[in-house]
DNA sequence: AATTTCCATGCAACCGGTTACATGAAACCG
DNA sequence: CGGTTTCATGTAACCGGTTGCATGGAAATT
């Protein structure tokens, strides 16, 4: 068997010491209580020896583990979509959560495929939170969780729960600011590509669409309403949909950019020129937005931001605070040769 | 404070199946000693009243968390790079790892500066091993880590240490049937656009391409080699200086899609086309390559592959098996429109 | 029938922390 | 000066598992 390295425990510490390990235990979590003479002492003492608490045993005594779970689906067969920015998101939190002492703790979907499995794991290591990416897909394991006395904060889904809120962007917000651009760059006949209904960033961005198209004295044609499923290949079939229609629109807001990549692939196919033709907007700013040419205008999610403000939401109630409410971010515009002005 | 659910504890599930604690903490680690109706009593009343061990007692206990760290640096701001399928390789470790009972925690890069913070972290936690994913920046926090007795398995960058290994593509044999392929479409002034020469991939890469011009009888040009920082922007570059040459390649073979994509960029806005005036070679497959027209012919890696031969590794070592050799993962070329015989 | 072996299980110490409560000394107060 | 506070620290139980060793009964052996 492999030799590991013994480490210190807080009874050696305390022995070298001289003192019980009641008052090394306060110097680390109360150093306020103690001596300040003896707090020096244990702590030069502890960085001599190089003594590190163990977080198992402090787990096991406190039931506070510092760690937050991360639930994402990991399946690809099934259908959902992958999070168009799930590594910033993954950076924010995981920055976040560190600069609070937490640590992040993977968990499978559905790991046995049964509905509790993740309340299991959770009461197994104590997980003090649980943040939940959302991809589409109705996870069932979701609602034990949501329903228990667990912080839990969904990303993008509304979730019900006494403990349990939600942080997404504002899509009716940014949709409508894509309307309203396309507008007043002198386009009139704006199409849409939506998300699937069942989500939220499908049903609010499209909620959006129709809400400017009203406010702006537009008419809706139903016909200029094709729904996607978030990935290119769905943008590229809508865009050839759209552009058989008797009278196509001279613009498109997709609601997510590679939906918006793929429309504009196919109009390149058809032989049309954006924005020259058809302008084209959407959403979410991912890196190649900015890479396909002419530039994709879009409407820019604060990626960084859903993290922070998850982890923030998830500290809050482990605190004991009361849940947050749900966290609507704004997005930005980022304009680009897209919708150029022609 | 928010009202916890107890669980049950071994002891109580013992009082109510009338044997010891010592017999149910048998039923669950080894089952084989335990009588069979014993064994049935235990494990129904444990699915009727919901027990669930607890794994920090366990940790404590047994001083093995089932846990694997996870080191990858977050800091964008230091040279380096995004690694271009982290969220491959992250699935393919994650469900490997779930598989065998092991869960993925995240560790942050170098989190309080000290050398020796992953080396802590890991004690603290009672992690079981570690997996590090290169990202071209040299972590100082890595090598105490490597020469300690912990499991650890690193990502493209080769570690020394007793209970260390690394996986890695095949980057020399890729980058050799790379120059091979264009040669075999005709092509015969071969460019490289390399990688940081610190790092493996990069060094490796142009190893394959120089040796492969010498196993073809091509002649080296050093003019034709062009060093790139794996980003789309350094291709783009590289690129332009390839064009400016007096005697231009007709063929460009690039460390990287997201280089050959800017260089692919460069190629385009000098009024040329790719594949008939320059083909182009990437590496990596990334997402992209298949979408950016005329599509990228690349030397795909074993992305999900890198998930699982890591997680293999690493709970080899765990179980005290002898340190694995490093695993190099082949490539296989996927040819797309950019090497279209012309 | 006595002895040995085997099987299933219990006992109790242990893993390394935390914390309610007790204690004793010093400071404060009328 | 006796009594009350305050402060710093120690004592010991506890968190919930695991496991070496002991035990007792049944089965096998002589």
């Amino acid at each position: 068997m492999r030799y590991r390295t013994p480490v210190a425990t807080i009874r050696e510490l305390a022995r070298l010491c001289g003192v019980s390990s009641a008052t090394v235990s306060r110097v680390f979590n109360n150093p306020e209580v103690v001596n300040a003479q003896t707090r020096e002492l244990v702590l030069s003492t502890a960085a001599r020896i190089g003594y590190l608490p163990n977080e198992s045993a402090r787990t096991l005594a406190t039931k506070r583990s510092h760690m937050v779970g991360l639930i994402w689906d990991t399946d690809h067969r099934r259908p959902g979509w992958r999070h168009p920015f799930f590594q910033e998101i993954l950076i924010g939190l995981k920055t976040a959560l560190s600069e609070r002492g937490y640590h992040l703790l993977m968990l499978a979907t559905s790991e046995d495929g049964t509905p509790d499995s993740f309340l299991r794991a959770v009461r197994r290591h104590n997980l003090d939170g649980v943040v939940f990416i959302d991809n589409g897909r109705a996870d069932p394991s979701l609602q034990p969780l949501a329903a228990s006395e667990v912080p839990c904060v969904s990303l993008d889904r509304p979730v019900q729960g006494p403990w349990t809120t939600y942080v997404t962007s504002d899509n009716v917000g940014g949709a409508r600011e894509a309307v309203r651009h396309l507008h007043a760059t002198g386009r009139r006949a704006i199409a849409t590509i939506t998300g699937p209904s069942r989500t939220r960033p499908g049903a609010e961005r499209l909620r959006g669409y129709l809400d400017e198209l009203a406010a702006l004295g537009l008419a809706h044609r139903p016909e200029l309403v094709v729904e996607g499923d978030f990935y290119l290949s769905s943008g590229h079939a809508a865009m050839r949909a759209l552009l058989a229609l008797e009278e196509p629109p001279d613009a498109v807001f997709a609601a997510g950019d590679e939906m918006a990549i793929g429309a504009l692939r196919a109009v390149t196919e058809a032989g049309l020129k954006v924005p020259e033709d058809i302008a084209l907007v959407g959403f979410d700013d991912i890196e190649l937005a900015a890479l396909v040419p002419p530039g994709l205008t879009t409407l820019a999610q604060d990626k960084a931001g859903f993290g922070t403000a998850a982890a923030a939401a998830v500290i809050t109630m482990i605190n004991g605070g009361v849940t947050p409410l749900p966290r609507i971010l704004p997005t930005s515009l980022v304009v680009r040769g897209s919708t150029r002005q022609i």
